[in-house]
DNA sequence: CGCCTTCTCTTGAACAAGTCAAAAACGCCG
DNA sequence: CGGCGTTTTTGACTTGTTCAAGAGAAGGCG
């Protein structure tokens, strides 16, 4: 967790100028992964008073094109960014609660890895979602959804409310 | 690419009563993989006449459920569909002109990878996305942006225009 | 040190994709 | 062929994100 003098020399080895926003984005991103953009500006908010939705999504984007930060976004979710950048690692989701947490690149036996047959691509990256059940939603299956087990064989319903525990939120801007 | 009937038998083992939105949408999913709703709506309007585009949204929310499609949806594209399911295949994406080819998967049932250390999950299927560069981007590096290489090392711009190449497009409904 | 250029932030609006809800229309079982 | 329950229509609405114009800061240079 690097402080204010490493964020800005990050800053500056992108070739970035230092602002206050752009600060406390890349701080509150090396604070926590995963975090999607509203949460973004709120932990922001919380280290600088006031700041623009605008600018937070502006500093994510630069931060994003200048490989400071990394952007996810399982099928589902909205955007989220971490720090954890250069060790193309990947992403374990649950299905249920959407937990995401990080699992490191698999190498060695990772028959999935080349591509079979690439269609002329020049391929620069695999990236692998994994998806299951995380510990706490495999032992409670049923949190609230689905009564009785799903009548449509072995498919089972994918809760999509990623914003579950977050405030009521406090409308945009 | 199967006819009306075979689509309706489909739709009935799945459980589903038979409608002219479902097997129109169907047939279009079949008729050509990675379209992504709007386009799903155009294509199933050509097979029908009318149809609202809610109407497409429940019958493709229904057929993902079923597993009857598959919903894809790379980073910063919308969902698209596909009729090939249950092979656990992958996809390459290029990152310029957002083309989307399917590749096979080396193993061919759900979780082809493991990760290593699951952190406790329960993994059902491990989602492998190839990014890169296709043939005719290849070619022609740089179509429209970045009139000097990148100042910012090693990153490429990452174009996200998923959308070119369809007409302006006729307003929701 | 202070100015000037250029990039960044604020403000406020717009937009796209998708969801919600009520009522009319249809599929299909008996 | 009649009725029940699922689907579709219609139309409004949310949510996440982007656009645009102008005010405000960063930092190189004199």
């Amino acid at each position: 967790m690097p402080e204010a003098a490493d964020l800005e020399r990050l800053l500056r080895a992108a070739g970035l100028r230092v602002t206050r926003p752009r600060v406390a984005v890349l701080d509150a991103v090396h604070a926590e992964p995963h975090l999607d953009t509203d949460a973004l500006i709120a932990a922001t908010r919380a280290r600088l008073g006031a700041v623009s939705h605008q600018a937070v999504y502006d500093v994510l984007r630069v931060l994003t094109h200048r490989g400071l930060v990394r952007r996810i976004q399982p099928q589902g979710s909205v955007a989220r960014y971490e720090a954890r950048v250069g060790d193309n690692h990947h992403h374990l989701v649950c299905r249920d609660c959407a937990t995401i947490v990080d699992v490191d690149c698999a190498v060695g036996a990772a028959p999935c890895l080349t591509p079979s047959g690439d269609a002329g691509f020049a391929v620069d990256e695999a990236e692998v979602v994994f998806w299951g059940s995380c510990p706490s939603c495999t032992d409670k299956p049923t949190p609230v959804h689905l009564p009785s087990p799903s009548p449509a064989g072995p498919h089972r319903e994918v809760r999509r409310d990623q914003r579950a525990r977050q405030e009521p939120h406090a409308k945009h801007q």
